[in-house]
DNA sequence: CAGTGAGCGAGCTTCCGCTTGACTT
């Protein structure tokens, strides 16, 4: 008979606490929730009072078997799972199902891993909180509510297997609104001026000070004026001020921060991190990194203390406590941070070593000393107008934290580097101009959201959890409401006037302007949808939604309110909602658009979302004859696309005239816009428009491609058909029953017989699978 | 990585949060 179970929601943690309590303690892992509503199922009995069907998810049936035979067998079983919401819930459902017996069960709660804070815990066991349980329930049910209730009616009313929820929706939601952002920004010009000076520096030698005029012009006029104002003018120093800053490291990270940093600092998505988090996690590296807490244990704190007395000296220590200001925060585990904090590097795989340093960086800064700085700004008056320059030098007096970490900000490159030193300057003392300039600058339009910046606004709104932030980015991707995509920018030119000497001359320079990589856009779906609830659960929709329900999950929490009352008052609302908005008959498909009558047969042309995506359709379907579909063309969307645009999709494919007996067409297929003849597809190349390819452009092409056709064949056997030698895109290869091998620089690929090349092909094999075995490995 | 060039026709799809492996690519 064993004397203690203990169960927590992690197996990793479970093998450090098992560690910490000897041998009477026999610890073990629920690996989280170990009962659900059915997946199926709506589950839910609204008319008696909420009554949620549960059940054993099928891969928890063998794990849920092993806890109840070692409950059996302990003379006390110990529930340790989180000390939030959901761990509360954990543990209800373990002593439901695994039919404990209240006097041989006590519930326990710590929220940092170390020996002190579990054996306290065992000294003051309580039983399990119901209000907490049902406040959970009533999330859980609020969730799936929204979500079976909602989903069907953009499967019946836009498009089969779409979905809608409480934290997706909201996040499509603010992707699509700020695309409608950026389309209807318009940017302002101005002129920003910037002067080079000339002082002596301390050894007399003559040094530059730049500095910025204190405001823009809005004009070229303007602009150019002033420079002329300047042709004559005297500058002196005005004012010199010397104060001293002090900067404050970050917080320790929690998941959100930490996705974040890494997304900006090593270029991981979401994903990446916490799955390299995890395996920092399961090899006992860092602490747990699902986690809202920015708390660091004491033990941490002494160890950071001693980290940095050890590396830097007792000047760069302070030791501080960060509170949280995350919405919603249920503080369950510490910050994630490295457990032993003498390791300032480890072994694994270079995402790993990276990853944990950043980590490592961040625990100690934030255990260090403000840095100190020294802000100077020196006015710079001009004889003949009231307009002043100002220059800014700043020095590090004291780096503190500054040596080990700085936090990076997503619009770094446009932060300019002020970090510059002045020449010790007086008051009154008068500068020579070197040369001052007017550049015209354009106002931005706000950012599209990246992965980690979309992760950062939820997180601001307190919606959804460090352990759904990546699995929610990737679920609206997956739905084909948003796309990770790059928007090309476009080419600007900007005027420079500059004034030098007593000339001013004025050039003009091209910048590319909008150039955004990997950020996330909406889809003609996504917005159709967004479009769709905005107009009939503005309630779901409202950022602030999750904000009211968690503030009635917390009162349920404090015993003030019934869950089945909160899930009743919301139910009232929202479900009438539902049935009006299923049963409710239009005109119009949902997201359709009539973009005006086709020239040719008078018939309407519209845009909407088909059953396989946007289509543009001729004619509608109850007419004699059947109206006429084409897919929306690549870029254009549903929103912005003009009836002439429509129009021109039904142009292709087209017939181009004879060759060689054959007919030539050109169309759009699935990879973009082709040349086919005689059975043969020939791409056309990227930048042109297939409507301008005439028979003799396209003729040319296709003689092209015979051609490359030709080079490619380099040998080919009579005796083995499958077996050829062929001239790719990255050399020489063998192509062999579809598969294709590489061949070695040392060989002349034209010398090969077939012999050899089956050799070549061994070593490819071999070659190939010791390096999945490799991978393989790696992964344990 | 090495080439590709569609067009449904029944029945299913779906939520959020807690946790890891066992699967393919």
């Amino acid at each position: 008979m064993q004397k203690n179970l203990v169960i927590v929601e992690s197996p990793a943690k479970a093998k450090t606490i098992e560690k910490f309590l000897g041998e009477d303690y026999k610890v073990l892992s629920s690996y989280g929730h170990i009962r659900d509503l059915k997946k199926k199922d709506f589950s839910i009995d609204v008319e008696k009072g909420f009554e949620p069907t549960y059940e054993i998810p099928s891969d928890k049936k063998k794990l849920v078997g092993e806890l109840k035979a070692a409950a059996k067998n302990a003379d006390m079983v110990w529930l340790a799972s989180d000390e939030d919401r959901e761990g509360e819930a954990i543990s209800w459902h373990l002593y439901e199902v695994l039919e404990l017996d209240p006097k041989r069960t006590k519930r326990i709660v710590f929220h940092e891993i170390t020996k002190t804070a579990i054996l306290k815990a065992i000294e003051t066991p309580r039983d399990i909180n119901v209000n907490l349980v049902n406040a959970q329930q009533a999330r859980r049910i609020l969730d799936r509510i929204v979500g079976f209730e909602l989903s069907p009616i953009l499967w019946k009313k836009v498009k089969p297997a779409l979905s809608a929820g409480r934290v997706q929706s909201v996040a499509v939601r603010l992707i699509v609104e700020r695309e409608r952002e950026v389309h209807a920004f318009v940017s302002e010009p101005s002129y920003r001026v910037t002067a080079i000076f000339e002082a002596p520096d301390a050894d007399g030698n003559k040094t530059e000070v730049r500095a910025e005029l204190d405001r823009r012009f809005k004009t070229k006029e303007e602009a150019q004026a002033f420079l002329e104002l300047c042709k004559d003018a005297e500058f002196s120093i005005e004012d010199i001020t010397t104060r001293p800053v002090k900067k404050s490291p970050a917080a320790p990270f929690t998941t959100s921060t930490l996705q974040q940093e890494a997304a900006r600092k090593l270029g991981f998505t979401v994903a990446q991190t916490m799955m390299v988090a995890q395996r920092l996690y399961e090899s006992g590296q860092i602490t747990y990194m699902r986690t809202d807490s920015v708390n660091l244990s004491d033990l941490a704190l002494a160890a950071c203390k001693s980290t940095v007395i050890s590396l830097m000296g007792e000047r760069y220590v302070k030791t501080r406590q960060f509170a949280t200001k995350t919405k919603g925060a249920q503080e369950a585990h510490e910050a994630i941070r490295p457990t032993d904090m003498s390791n300032e590097t480890i072994a694994g795989t270079s995402q790993e070593q990276r990853l944990y340093e950043l980590i490592w960086k961040r625990t100690v800064a934030s255990q260090m000393a403000e840095a100190e700085l020294e802000k100077t700004t020196a006015t710079i008056s001009i004889s003949n107008s009231e307009e002043t320059f100002v220059a800014i030098g700043e020095v590090v007096i004291f780096d503190g934290y500054l040596r080990v970490y700085k936090e990076s900000y997503d619009d770094d490159n446009e932060q300019e580097d002020e970090s510059r030193l002045l020449p010790p300057l007086s008051k009154g003392q008068s500068l020579e101009s070197k040369e001052i300039s007017a550049t015209q600058r354009f106002s931005m339009c706000p950012p599209r959201y990246t992965e980690a910046s979309l992760v950062r606004k939820l997180e601001e709104l307190g919606i959804g959890r460090p352990s759904t932030y990546a699995p929610t980015i990737s679920t609206v991707q997956q739905r084909g409401y948003v796309v990770k995509g790059n928007s090309e920018g476009v080419k600007r030119p900007y005027e420079i006037l500059k004034l030098k000497g007593n000339k001013i001359t004025e050039t003009v320079k091209t910048e590319t302007t909008g150039n955004e990589k990997s950020k996330l856009l909406p889809t003609d779906v996504g917005i159709v949808v967004n479009d769709f609830l905005m107009a009939f659960f503005p309630e779901i929709m409202d950022y602030n939604f999750t904000a009211s329900v968690e503030k009635e999950f917390d009162e349920v929490a404090e015993g003030e309110k019934e869950w089945t009352s909160v899930m009743k008052n919301f139910y009232d609302g929202f479900h009438p909602l539902v049935d009006k908005t299923m049963n409710a008959k239009s005109e119009h498909k949902v997201g359709e658009r009539i973009l005006g009558n086709d020239p040719v047969s008078g018939k309407p042309v519209s845009v909407k979302i088909g059953r396989f995506g946007p289509v543009i359709q001729i004619g509608i379907a109850d007419d004699e004859e059947k109206p006429k579909f084409a897919h929306l063309p690549k870029g254009l969307s549903i929103e912005t696309i003009t009836l002439e645009e429509a129009l021109d999709s039904f142009k292709l494919p087209k017939t181009l005239g004879e060759y060689e007996d054959k007919t030539v067409t050109v169309g759009v297929g699935r990879f973009g816009p082709y040349v086919r003849h005689n059975n043969v597809f020939v791409s056309i190349p990227k930048g042109e428009d297939p409507m301008e390819v005439t028979l003799e452009k396209a003729i040319e092409m296709i003689n092209a491609k015979r051609e490359a056709a030709e080079k490619k064949i380099i040998k080919t056997f009579d005796k083995e058909p499958d077996l050829q030698i062929l001239n790719g895109r990255y050399g020489p290869y063998i192509a062999y029953q579809k598969k294709n091998y590489k061949i070695p620089e040392s060989v002349e690929p034209k010398d090969l017989n077939l012999e050899t090349c089956f050799k070549v092909i061994e070593l490819q094999k071999e070659k190939s699978e010791t390096r999945k075995r490799v991978a393989a490995k790696k992964k344990k």
